[in-house]
DNA sequence: CGTTTGCTAGACACATTGACCAGTTATCGA
DNA sequence: TCGATAACTGGTCAATGTGTCTAGCAAACG
């Protein structure tokens, strides 16, 4: 199999991800190579769904929504996992789900403004007719912060 | 208290998701406002801690690395958390941890080839000394992809 | 061994940026 | 109610970057 990225590939992301806001020009002249390999390199990973975009990336907790927690949800089989879905796509504080091995489970990512904020969000959670169970997991700190970079460096030396 | 976010940023956000290729100056446009104004509530949010950055948001199952998991792991109470955090960073396929409650626990992220490759990825996780238990969930489906934007709307109307 | 693909290096018109400015509302505290 | 401060408008300017195109060259592929 050959690597979706190369070497260049990932001093490109890398560059990108360190500084968003140089442009290709720059990044072609950091990178010592001409200006359309860069455009051209951007487009393919584009094109191949590597990079999904550029979009900005929020912080909850400046929005004040400082508590995490991840909440894993017992859903009756007979349902399906869609309408509990839509159901949480409705609430703003779900920032994620995943459903998971071990019949009829879900797992999802909420954040809310204090603890007693998280009670309203998981009893409005919980207030959907499909779930059955709810268990409740808080976030106490942030150890490894979400990253994808050293994903691409081991893709391109081919792991 | 104050709105961290108005009305205004929660246009230019959802604008700046939706496209994020439009610089200010087309911003302003669709915004119909002055483009001093846009470019000083960019630089706003971004001081503030809102926009943490437009880096390239990477696809790992682009990259190769389809099957997602959460691993819990049950680590020794003495040694602490951060040099199992430290052990876990070395680790690319490690996306993201977090301690949780429930006695010395951490919660992980991590995504794999394959499922043969998880238990390479796990086993790798487990090596470490101070990390006596791990136990795996498989992320089947994503039922909602990670989003954040549907709070910025909530904490502008300010719930 | 011809063809395709990717990279280089340069060109061009055009749009955007960053940095200003003066003048005009809003907003808020006293 | 008034004054001060902060925010927004609408405009300018030079400098820079963008999109799009060209032609030449080298390596990889079948």
């Amino acid at each position: 199999m050959t690597p979706t990225v190369d070497e260049l590939d990932v001093r490109l992301v890398e560059l990108l991800a360190a500084e968003p806001r140089i442009g290709v020009l720059e990044a072609s002249r950091r990178l010592k190579v001409a200006r359309g390999t860069v455009q051209a390199r951007l487009d393919r990973l584009v094109a191949r769904g590597v990079i999904k975009g550029f979009g900005p990336e929020l912080d909850p907790a400046a929005l004040g929504y400082g508590v995490t927690a991840f909440i894993t949800l017992e859903i009756r089989q007979s349902g399906g996992h869609d309408p509990v879905a839509a159901h949480l796509a409705t609430i703003p504080e779900v920032l994620e789900a995943y459903t998971i091995t071990g019949g009829g489970d879900l797992l999802c990512r909420i954040v809310a403004r204090s603890n007693a904020d998280l009670q309203r969000v998981i009893d409005e959670i919980v207030s959907y007719d499909g779930i059955l169970r709810a268990s409740t997991l808080i976030a106490l700190a942030e150890q490894l912060p979400y990253r994808t970079l050293p994903l691409v460096g081991k893709a391109a030396r081919h792991g």
